[in-house]
RNA sequence: GCGCCUGUAGCUCAGAUGGAUAGAGCAACGGACUUCUAAUCCGUAGGUCGGGGGUUCGAAUCCCUCCAGGCGUGCCA
C-alpha cells in the first residue's frame, strides 16, 4: 500500500516538474507513514515539508501543487487532504483495505515474508554456553532471541545458518575436569579439599557417579593429569548432550555445532597467528604476542599468546571468526551476554584486519534476566551452583510461555521474568492473550462447520460486508504486519513482532466483543469468516517467527 | 578515570529509525457474561519523556553537557 502511494507521489512530482509548477530537483526518499491520529487518514507523507526546505517555498502551497497532480488510476484513494504544517493525508477507500484480505488469503503462510535478504548468506551464532554446567535462564533468553532472529531473517530472504560454538578447550574445561575428578575421589572415600574456584553444583557429583560404574576406581591409579583430562572430556560430553536436549525441548535446533578444540587440532589457530604476524598485526612484546587492535579503535592491544606460551581465548576467537568468513558468510552475527560488550572492539578489529567491513559483523548484546517468584528476585549464583536452569523454567511454565516472555522486551533491556505470571492462565499472561486469539478463531470455524459453512476462501462478496469501521480498523492493523517483520529483520529485533501480536490480539478481542461473526445470515457469516481466517493466519505467522505454538483450542 | 548501555504514567515497558494532541500492560476506581471460549471487553484517572543547552518548519528520537543506575575496562574465561 505504501509503495503504491510512493509511486503515485513520485509521478505527481514529476508531472509538476513538467508543467513547471515545481522547479526540478532531486526527489528525496519519500516517506509514507501511518499517522497516529485516526482523523489524519490512513497514510500521510511529509514530502511537501522536505521539498519545501530544498525549494525554499511554503510547504502547504507545495503540498497543494502535488495534490493537484496526483493520478490514481487504480482508484485506491478516497480523498486527499492537506493538514498541519504541510502533511498530505490520504484516506483510502474501504475496498482498498478489504482487498488486502484477498491478498492474505493468497499468501497465507507467506504473508509478511519478503526478499530483502536476496539470498545473502548470514550466520548467527548464539547460546554458545561453555559445557561446564547446565543452561540457565540467561542462556534461554539468548536462545529465544537468536532463534527468533534466525527465523525472521530467513523469512526475509536471507540464507541463514544457526551455529553453536562449543568452548571445549582451555582452562574452564580443565577446571570442570578437576571438579569432577575431585568428586569422584570423594565418592571413593578419599578426603579431598574442594576449592572454591571449582564448580560447586550438584550436577558435578552426578557426573562423577556415572564415571564410577564405568571406570571403577581405576582413575585413581592414573596420573592426575590423565584422569582430569578424562573427566573433563567425559563431563563435557554429558553436559553438552544435556544442553542439546534442553534446547530441543525449547524448540531450538542448530545447523552446526562448532568445536573450539577443532580450531587447535586443525592448526587454524596457529595459522591465523602466523598470518597476522607476517603482516605485523601480531607482534611480540615482553615475551607475549599481541594483536594490534588499537589500529581499529580498541582501547589497548590485546594478548594472543601469553608469556607461558598458552593462547588466550582471543586467539581462538580470531581463528573462529576467520573460519566463519571463510565459509562464505557475508554477515556474521554473534549473540552475547551484555557483560561481554567490552569484547566487541577486539573481535571487530580482528575481522577488519582480515579485510572485512565492520558492518559485516554484528553483535546482539542480550541483557540479563531477573527471575521473580512471588514478586521477589530469585537468588542466583553460578559460582555457588545455585541457579535456576532453563529446564526448570520450561518444566514449570511451559516452553511457549518461556519463549514468548523472553521476547517481550528489547534485548537491550533487562528482563524481569515473573514465574507466577508466566504460569498464570489469564489475560495478564501475554502468551495466552495472543494464543487465545488463535484458539477462539479456530473455535468459530468449528462452530461454522456445524452449521454447514466449510468454504471460507476469498469471495468478492466480502467487499460489501467487511466495510464497517470495526472491520476496516482491524484490517488496517494486519496490513502493517509485513512492515513490522521487515523492521525486526533489519534491526534484528524480534520483540517488535511480539508487541505487534499483543496489539493485534487486543484489536481482535475488542472486535470479537463488538461484532458478531456467526449469525443466521449465512452469507454475511461466511464473509466475516474470511476476515477471521486472515487474522488467524497473521497470528499464526507471527507466532511461528517467535517459535511459539498456535493452539487450536485452549 | 575511560568506554558501552539504560533513564518515558505509581510499577514493568513500547514508541514506526525526526512528524501532528507521547502509547500499552499491571496496579486503582466504575461497568459488561440467557451470547461465536469472560483465558474477554468498555470506561475513568494517571506525564517537566532524568536536568540544561543546541541543530530545524518540527526532537522522547540527532549533537553537546551535567546527574543517576547497570556493565565493562586481565598475559581471566
Amino acid at each position: 500500500m505504501k509503495t503504491e502511494l510512493k509511486t503515485i507521489l513520485t509521478e505527481a512530482i514529476h508531472s509538476a516538474f513538467q508543467t513547471g509548477e515545481l522547479s526540478a530537483c532531486d526527489i528525496p526518499d519519500i516517506e509514507v507513514e501511518v499517522p497516529r491520529q485516526f482523523e489524519h487518514g490512513d497514510f500521510s507523507t511529509n514530502i511537501a515539508m522536505v521539498l519545501a526546505s530544498r525549494l525554499r517555498t511554503k510547504p502547504r502551497s507545495l503540498a497543494d501543487i502535488i495534490v493537484r497532480h496526483l493520478n490514481d488510476p487504480a482508484g485506491i484513494i478516497e480523498k486527499t487532504t492537506i493538514a498541519g504544517p504541510g502533511f498530505i493525508n490520504f484516506h483510502l477507500h474501504a475496498h482498498t483495505w478489504i482487498r488486502l484480505i484477498q491478498h492474505i488469503h493468497e499468501k497465507a503462510g507467506a504473508y509478511g515474508a519478503c526478499n530483502i535478504g536476496n539470498g545473502k548468506r548470514i550466520q548467527i551464532e548464539f547460546v554458545s554456553s561453555n559445557p561446564t554446567g547446565p543452561l540457565h535462564v540467561g542462556h534461554g533468553r539468548g536462545a529465544a532471541v537468536g532463534d527468533s532472529v534466525a527465523n525472521i531473517l530467513s523469512y526475509c530472504g536471507y540464507d541463514v545458518q544457526k551455529e553453536y560454538y562449543i568452548n571445549d578447550s582451555g582452562r574452564q574445561i580443565q577446571t570442570l575436569g578437576r571438579s569432577v575428578f575431585l568428586r569422584y575421589q570423594e565418592l571413593l572415600g578419599e578426603t579431598v579439599f574442594f576449592p572454591e574456584d571449582c564448580y560447586q553444583g550438584e550436577y558435578i557429583r552426578d557426573i562423577a557417579l556415572k564415571i564410577q560404574p564405568e571406570k571403577g576406581d581405576s582413575l585413581l591409579d592414573e596420573n592426575d593429569e590423565h584422569a582430569i583430562t578424562f573427566c573433563a572430556r567425559y563431563a563435557a560430553a554429558i553436559i553438552l548432550e544435556g544442553m542439546k536436549q534442553d534446547l530441543i525441548q525449547f524448540g531450538v535446533t542448530f545447523d552446526n555445532w562448532f568445536s573450539e578444540q577443532s580450531l587447535y587440532d586443525s592448526g587454524e589457530v596457529d595459522t591465523a597467528i602466523d598470518r597476522f604476524r607476517q603482516r605485523g598485526i601480531i607482534y611480540e612484546k615482553e615475551g607475549a604476542l599481541w594483536f594490534n587492535t588499537t589500529a581499529h579503535g580498541d582501547e589497548k592491544d590485546r594478548v594472543v599468546v601469553r608469556q607461558n606460551r598458552q593462547t588466550t581465548y582471543f586467539a581462538s576467537d580470531i581463528a573462529y571468526h576467520y573460519n566463519k568468513f571463510n565459509r562464505g558468510f557475508e554477515t556474521v552475527i554473534d549473540v552475547w551476554g551484555a557483560d561481554h560488550h567490552g569484547y566487541i572492539p577486539r573481535i571487530a578489529a580482528a575481522i577488519e584486519s582480515d579485510g572485512h567491513r565492520r558492518d559485516q559483523f554484528q553483535v546482539i548484546l542480550v541483557q540479563l534476566v531477573n527471575l521473580l517468584r512471588g514478586g521477589v528476585q530469585v537468588a542466583m549464583s553460578t559460582r555457588a551452583g545455585e541457579f535456576v536452569t532453563l529446564k526448570d523454567v520450561m518444566d514449570e511454565v511451559g516452553t511457549d510461555a518461556a519463549r514468548f516472555i523472553f521476547l517481550t522486551r528489547h534485548y537491550d533491556s533487562p528482563l524481569d521474568f515473573d514465574l507466577d505470571l508466566a504460569r498464570k492462565k489469564s489475560n495478564e499472561n501475554p502468551v495466552y492473550y495472543v494464543q487465545y486469539v488463535h484458539a477462539r478463531i479456530c473455535s468459530m470455524f468449528r462452530k461454522a462447520a456445524d452449521i454447514g459453512i466449510q468454504d471460507v476462501s476469498w469471495d468478492d462478496g466480502a467487499l460489501k460486508v467487511l466495510n464497517t469501521p470495526e472491520d476496516i480498523q482491524i484490517i488496517r492493523h494486519i496490513a502493517r504486519y509485513p512492515e513490522i517483520v521487515q523492521m525486526s529483520a533489519t534491526h534484528l529485533e524480534p520483540h517488535r513482532i511480539t508487541y505487534f501480536l499483543m496489539e493485534l490480539a487486543a484489536a481482535f478481542h475488542a472486535y470479537y466483543n463488538k461484532q458478531r461473526v456467526i449469525t443466521e445470515d449465512v452469507v454475511e457469516t461466511r464473509m466475516r469468516l474470511i476476515l477471521m481466517w486472515a487474522i488467524r493466519q497473521v497470528i499464526r505467522n507471527g507466532l511461528a517467527l517467535l517459535g511459539v505454538s498456535a493452539p487450536e483450542s485452549m
